[in-house]
DNA sequence: TGCTAATTCGCATGAATTGCAAATTGGGTG
DNA sequence: CACCCAATTTGCAATTCATGCGAATTAGCA
């Protein structure tokens, strides 16, 4: 469900058509490992097919997620990432430079409230927030730790 | 750190005013156990003190959240929900009527990804997605499972 | 090769949030 | 207690992310 071959029969399972544009889009998708947005997508696109359209990336990004091909990741601060791994994993965000990796956790998919047990889960999701290994080299430097801001609004600085 | 008095310390430590439009939104806040939008805290604060301005709204609950008195819930389809919880807990967001509920994890904070060992950890976050009990109930009846959507899906659709 | 429903595209629209500048005000000062 | 000024509040414009819609185009079957 993963390879290009069976993305055909994915869309025709679908009663859809396999256009010129999904195929790109949904390949760039799994070259891609760093959870782009539609815009970066979009960017990406371009270059290879000059006069696709942002809205066509949003409805096939759209598409791809109904058809369980790739889940959405909304961690907050700004736009709507796409991931094409649809298995079993979590995230990890660094507040720093932004860039989320996926990662695996032991027991995650077995964690309960210990309350609100009237609950019928679905699913588990674990998000790590922190800095990755980079962004802590590089910050050896300046960067006091004083009015640090909370993560969140850390990440939603760094974008500006 | 959590009562209206120290709220005022708060404040006079960063240098800040104690102003009514700030009292008035941290109050309903702490009154508030559903985590509510800025615009729908603004409907509430229009109510008891009309004129007040939905950017003043925005703008104390930035500051709120950058003291540290209230944190940020940003889990898609919509926008950011503010949290005056501040103390160790995770949340559970239902599918069907977009409800989030707050929730205690056992060993959540021991967490660790089994992978990515160069991350400097900060926080763990653990989000539930399923059905609450008051909507599995009602649900009972039509509403066949087929064409599921994905959680964030079905969450982004119900909003409209 | 032709047909037609599905798709693409671009522009307008909408929702959420922030920027900015003018008017107002909290709260220390003298 | 009146003053003063930096901090705040406001309202409106501007941004960002995303979707609605209609016209033009096209995939894929007959």
């Amino acid at each position: 469900m993963q390879s290009p071959a069976s993305l055909a029969v994915a869309y025709r399972d679908n009663g859809r058509k396999l256009t010129p544009q999904r195929q790109l889009i949904f390949q760039l998708m799994h070259e891609n490992e760093t959870h782009p947005t539609a815009e970066e997508l979009y960017d990406q696109a371009s270059a290879q097919m000059p006069g696709i359209s942002l809205r066509t990336v949003y409805q096939t990004l759209n598409e791809l997620a109904e058809m369980g091909e790739l889940q959405f990741i909304e961690i907050g601060s700004g736009a709507t990432r796409f991931d094409p791994n649809v298995g079993d994993h979590h995230h990890a965000v660094c507040d720093s430079c932004g860039q989320i990796r996926d990662v695996h956790v032991r027991g995650a998919a077995a964690l309960r409230p210990t309350d609100s047990t009237d609950f019928v889960i679905n699913e588990v999701g674990v998000v790590f927030r922190g800095i990755c290994s980079a962004c802590e080299t590089s910050r050896r430097k300046s960067s006091t730790q004083r009015g640090a801001k909370s993560p969140v609004q850390q990440a939603k600085a760094n974008k500006k």
